[in-house]
RNA sequence: GGCGGGGUGGCAGAGUGGUCAUGCAGCGGCCUGCAAAGCCGUGUACGCCGGUUCGAUUCCGACUCCCGCCUCCA
C-alpha cells in the first residue's frame, strides 16, 4: 500500500486515487530562458520516479509537466540577446529534452505550453472575475483577491495576518491587498499580447497552472508535485484560482522536492551559485547524476560537490560490475522474492528510494557470491524501476576514453602484458598496468583472462 | 519577526524504543606473481541538557546550531 507524504496535511497519507486505478499528476516544470541546473533536474528525476512507482503499482498515470513559454524573464532575456522569443523558447525547450533523456527521466505524456492555453486561463479569469474573486485595477491588470478566499494560506500553514507581517510584501497602489496576486497583466509596447475581455495582455505565471491542470486532468486530480520553493506563493495561489473558481477541491496530494544546495545554500539562479546540467555531463556519466539524485531521499536537502558525484560513481560502478559477467534482461519482477518485497515495501514508504538502493546492493552482494542469474535479474529489473542500469555493463564501466586512447590500442596493451606475465617479466607487466592506471584505465584479472574499466 | 524542515560514524545517506541500513574511504584476512575486482571480518554514530521507560539515537520538554519560505526561483 503506498503511503505519500502529503504537503498539504503534513503527514504520510495512504494513496487513494480518485479513480479506481488511474493516476493524475502535474508537475510544474521549467520557465525556458535558460539551460537547467541540477535542481531543474532533480524535480525532473524526483517525479520520473513516482510515475514510474505509479506505473509499476499498475495504476494507469497521466503525468503533465507543463512548460512555461511566456514570463517576464522570457522577455527579457530576449529582449537581452536581441533573439525573438520563440526562438529563444525553442531553443531552451530543445536543450531540456536534451538534459532530460540523458538523465533516463522519461517523456511525461504531455508537455503543455502556457501561450497554446491562453483561452483556458482567460476562461478561468472570467470565472474570477464573476465570483467576486477577481477585480480589474487602475492600471488595467486583473488581480486575485486574497481575502475572498477563506482557505488561502493553508498549503504554505500561513495566515494573512502573517504574511502581511512579513516585512517584505511590497506594496503597490494598484493592489487593494498587499498579498493580491497578478492573473493578467495588460500589454506594455514591444511585448506579446493575446486578447482579453479586459483588453490586450498577457497571463500571470500563475493561473497558467491551473488552467493546464485543469485541461488536462480535470478541475479535481491526485497529484501536484514541484520544488520545495514553489509551495508558497505559486502552489497556495493555484488552490486560490482553481477552489475559488469550482467551489471544490482540487488536489489530493501535493509533494515537494527538497532543494539542490552548494556549500549548503539553496543553489538557485537569484543567487547565482548553479551548476547546468550540461556543465555536469562534461565530467560525470549522467547515469551517475541520476543515481547520486536516486540515492537521496526526494524531501532531503542534496549537496552538490565533485566530491559526492565521484562517490555516487564508485558506488554505481560496484553495480554494474556485479552485472558485467552475466547477461541478464530486466523483466517482470517476482514481488514474492524477499528483497523484491523489501524494494516494494521502502518505495511505497513515501518513494524511499534511498532504502530501495539499499536492496539493489544486497542483491549485487549475492550475485557477487553466488552469480545466481536470478538474482542478476532482479537487480537489473528493479533498478530500470529508478531508471537505472540497463545499459550494458561493459558501456559503463568503459566509459568515455580518456584523450589518445582507444579499446584497439588498450588491449593491445593488455596484450603485451599478458605476454610479459607469461614470460615472468612482471617488471614489465607492471610497468603496462601502471601506464594505463595512470590515464585513469584500471585493469582487473579474473578467470577469463584481463577485463579493464575506467577509473 | 512569523511559519516550516533539519542536526546520524572520516564522508554521503536511510531508519528504528532493546541483533545488520546501504555506499565510499580506512583497517585485517582470503584470493593474486604483485595488484585490482570480489568475498569474509572490522570501527565505543546518532547536536546539548533534562524527563518518560526495565531500556531512547528513536517518545516528551527546554536549549543550541543549520537550512528554507514569507519577493522571481525546481
Amino acid at each position: 500500500m503506498l503511503k505519500i507524504y502529503n504537503s498539504l496535511t503534513r503527514a504520510k497519507e495512504t494513496f487513494t486515487p480518485i479513480l479506481v486505478g488511474k493516476v493524475g499528476m502535474y508537475v510544474c516544470g521549467m520557465t525556458v530562458y535558460d539551460y537547467c541546473h541540477l535542481g531543474h533536474a532533480r524535480v525532473m528525476v524526483v517525479f520520473d520516479v513516482v510515475k514510474r512507482w505509479l506505473v509499476a503499482g499498475g495504476f494507469v498515470t497521466t503525468y503533465v509537466r507543463n512548460i512555461t513559454d511566456i514570463d517576464d524573464k522570457i522577455i527579457k532575456r530576449a529582449a537581452d540577446n536581441n533573439e525573438p522569443i520563440d526562438k529563444l523558447t525553442v531553443r531552451f525547450i530543445e536543450a531540456m529534452n536534451q538534459d532530460a533523456a540523458a538523465l533516463g527521466v522519461q517523456k511525461p505524456d504531455i508537455e503543455p505550453r502556457a501561450t497554446a492555453n491562453v483561452p483556458q486561463m482567460v476562461a478561468l479569469i472570467a470565472a474570477l472575475i464573476d465570483k467576486g474573486l477577481a477585480y480589474q485595477a487602475q492600471n488595467g491588470d486583473v488581480y486575485y483577491s486574497v481575502h475572498g478566499f477563506p482557505g488561502y494560506g493553508k498549503l504554505s500553514g500561513k495566515t494573512l495576518d502573517e504574511l502581511r507581517a512579513g516585512e517584505r510584501v511590497e506594496v503597490d497602489v494598484d493592489k487593494r491587498d498587499p498579498l493580491d496576486f497578478v492573473l493578467w497583466k495588460s500589454a506594455k509596447p514591444g511585448e506579446p499580447a493575446w486578447d482579453s475581455p479586459w483588453g490586450k495582455g498577457r497571463p500571470g505565471w500563475h493561473i497558467e497552472c491551473s488552467a493546464m491542470s485543469e485541461r488536462y486532468l480535470g478541475e479535481h486530480f491526485d497529484i501536484h508535485g514541484g520544488g520545495q520553493d514553489l509551495q508558497f506563493p505559486h502552489h497556495e495561489n493555484e488552490i486560490a484560482q482553481s477552489e475559488g473558481a469550482h467551489g471544490h477541491a482540487f488536489v489530493n496530494y501535493w509533494m515537494h522536492n527538497g532543494f539542490v544546495r552548494v556549500d549548503n545554500e539553496k543553489m538557485s539562479k537569484s543567487l547565482g551559485n548553479f551548476f547546468t546540467v550540461r556543465e555536469i555531463l562534461t565530467k560525470y556519466d549522467a547515469e551517475v547524476v541520476r543515481f547520486f539524485i536516486v540515492r537521496a531521499h526526494y524531501r532531503s536537502p542534496l549537496n552538490y560537490s565533485d566530491q559526492h558525484l565521484d562517490d555516487a560513481r564508485q558506488a554505481l560502478t560496484r553495480l554494474y560490475t556485479a552485472l558485467k559477467t552475466l547477461t541478464v534482461q530486466a523483466g517482470n519482477v517476482d514481488w514474492n522474492d524477499p528483497q523484491a518485497a523489501r524494494f516494494r515495501t521502502a518505495m511505497n514508504d513515501d518513494f524511499n528510494t534511498p532504502e530501495a538502493i539499499a536492496v539493489l546492493f544486497d542483491l549485487a552482494n549475492e550475485v557477487n557470491r553466488t552469480q545466481s542469474s536470478t538474482a542478476a535479474a532482479l537487480l537489473k529489473s528493479l533498478g530500470s524501476v529508478l531508471g537505472l542500469l540497463q545499459r550494458n555493463p561493459e558501456e559503463f564501466l568503459h566509459g568515455n576514453l580518456p584523450a589518445g586512447w582507444t579499446v584497439a590500442r588498450i588491449e593491445e596493451m593488455i596484450a603485451a602484458r599478458a605476454a610479459a606475465k607469461k614470460a615472468r617479466n612482471y617488471a614489465e607487466s607492471d610497468r603496462i598496468r601502471d601506464e594505463l592506471l595512470a590515464a585513469g584505465i584500471v585493469l582487473e584479472d579474473g578467470p577469463a583472462g584481463t577485463t579493464w574499466r575506467r577509473k
